[in-house]
DNA sequence: GCCTAACCTTGATTCATTCAAGATATTGGG
DNA sequence: CCCAATATCTTGAATGAATCAAGGTTAGGC
């Protein structure tokens, strides 16, 4: 588990400011892989609990986007799901997403290492990553088929 | 180019009431691969010419979660994306899509068939489905950098 | 310690998509 | 051929993630 200052160690190797919202933004994404920005900013609010001054919603998208531009946070965002952010970058791993609950685990790539999936025709195209979404039922809902996508995010709360 | 009863043909066997609303929906799906809900509006609607009736956007938006359900399209939506529809459907062929300007276009398994992506370690999921995104320049956007997405989609109208 | 660009806060706005309620139309059976 | 049953469509409002805008604050180089 790295420590504040090792997160504003991260901020200062790409030249960003450390901020209180930066470093608490990263601590939440490392904390909680595949988190949305609702949860994340619920995270940097209940960690600083209130006692250290707010941090308002748009400094989050703002930090976000920041730390994704900068590489340090990638931003995933599987079909039908609102963006989600993981600490994991540059090692090309791809994603399993849950079709019923939508929970998010990650594979390790495929075939070999970045990048690992090599286009058929690349239609003229200057390809320069390889996404790949693996789709299905996690173990928790390939067993209860008839639970809802709301009641598996109820029971986890 | 199919016919209007092919169309029909194409809903019922998939046990769909044919209305006007939805054949005109599959009519600019095929005719415009990867085209989003709007502009699917503005097909549906220049094709009927007012002539025949409106469409509301409501119609086309049940109309294409009808048709993706029964599988007669297929709903791809990169991320940082609104819905696209193609009708290539159970091919298990992947998209390149453009950093810049967003076009997309199709590429053929990059290995075999359906599934044609074996997981390392599926996790305890039970995968039905490996989708590919690969990201990159298209031919227009990679010779000429500094076209901004906006001015890309105005070149186009 | 000061300055200035970078950063954050507050508050409003956008826009794809969905929800709701009631009208209309398709289709199988009489 | 007509009718009932219900699937589908229309109209109009609502949702909610994400962005925009204007102004105040602060980190970090000098």
């Amino acid at each position: 588990m790295p420590s504040t200052s090792d997160y504003e160690q991260l901020l200062r190797t790409v030249a960003l400011r450390v901020t209180r919202p930066r470093v608490a933004v990263l601590r939440a994404v490392y904390a909680r892989p595949h988190a949305d920005t609702d949860s994340i900013i619920a995270t940097v609010r209940a960690e600083a609990g209130d006692h250290a001054g707010r941090v308002s919603h748009q400094a989050v998208y703002d930090v976000l986007r920041a730390l994704t531009a900068a590489g340090l946070v990638r931003r995933i965002q599987p079909a039908g799901s609102v963006a989600r952010y993981e600490s994991r970058t540059g090692d090309n791993h791809h994603h399993v997403v849950c079709r019923t609950c939508g929970t998010i685990a990650d594979v390790d790539c495929a075939v070999g290492d970045t990048p690992c999936l090599v286009a058929s025709d690349d239609r003229g195209f200057e390809i320069d990553e390889a996404e790949v979404v693996y789709w299905g039922l996690c173990p928790d809902c390939s067993t209860q088929p008839d639970r809802t996508a709301r009641q598996e995010l109820d029971r986890r709360v």
